[in-house]
DNA sequence: CCTTGACCTTAACCTAGGTTGAGGTCTTAT
DNA sequence: ATAAGACCTCAACCTAGGTTAAGGTCAAGG
């Protein structure tokens, strides 16, 4: 007790300096069900130590544009408190590398259309590959409305 | 008078039809000053017809991920009422090319990394490229705690 | 003339991902 | 023992990008 704190557990303020986040966003994904965390006798968070991994997961997935809510999904698989297996890590990864692939083939086929409509009449010519046809929809009535899910 | 109307100006509901976004859409549009609009004597919105190029644009912009704040600020080279001048277009799309393109490099070094990590067990080792150096910065002291500029 | 549908404005609401502040409690060092 | 600083909850606020609703006006056809 006199010892100066192995440092096992975590407090808020020292997970979130840590983990390079804000105290209110570890509030905030504990909120979200992201994290969970146990109290002292006064009624304060303590983490364990493995909450830094989560949370370094947590932000890596997000720069590869997943949502929190996703990430949460994810997350089901992988009960807390413990490091994920070789195994659950290779499929949430292999999970998010697809997810991200096709974020990445998205772009790319904007990016050689964008290429391609450099010059061509910009979006003026019925058939451009970016003006997206739902000039030409409404001319044949109602239909769907918007070319790419949404996320893209 | 009597003919079918050419239609040379749009309605605010024609637009929206015409374009594939809702009337509620135009409305923000104009508020957020991305397209202006006339009136008809009883108040009405009239649109010229090259209002659908200029949200064709808008809709291309935001799929390669461009807000509207910047997609306004690009539509400031190009007045309304006319179609972008062929030099205005190139350096238009040229712009967002190149934004495209970080966003496209910056998924690919993640991807990349994330390949590298299957396997490496999972965010543990100090050096792990995905794992970002707040934690390490952390016991060094204060500092920049975002790795990427935030919109990546 | 008068009804119907499209239009008008303003304001409130929504999701995502958080941040900020008020008012009160815990912990720790002295 | 006490003061400082970290922590607690809850609610309000913020940006982005819109949608929905309420209450009132415009335009066209029968």
């Amino acid at each position: 007790m006199g010892e100066t704190r192995p440092r096992s557990v975590l407090s808020v303020g020292e997970a979130a300096r840590r983990a390079g986040v804000a105290v209110s966003t570890l509030h905030f994904y504990e909120a979200k069900g992201l994290i969970s965390v146990s109290r002292s006798g006064g009624n304060q968070r303590r983490y364990p130590r493995e909450v830094l991994r989560r949370i370094a997961v947590i932000r890596v997935a997000q720069r590869a544009g997943i949502s929190l809510a996703e990430i949460r999904e994810a997350f089901r698989a992988i009960p807390e408190g413990r490091a994920p297996s070789h195994a659950e890590w290779e499929r949430l990864s292999a999970d998010w590398r697809a997810m991200l692939q096709q974020r990445i083939d998205g772009l790319l086929q904007l990016r050689d259309q964008l290429d391609s409509c450099i010059g061509c009449g910009c979006l003026s010519l019925p058939d451009c590959p970016l003006r997206n046809p739902a000039d030409r929809m409404a001319q044949e009535g109602a239909g769907p409305r918007l070319l790419q899910p949404k996320g893209q």
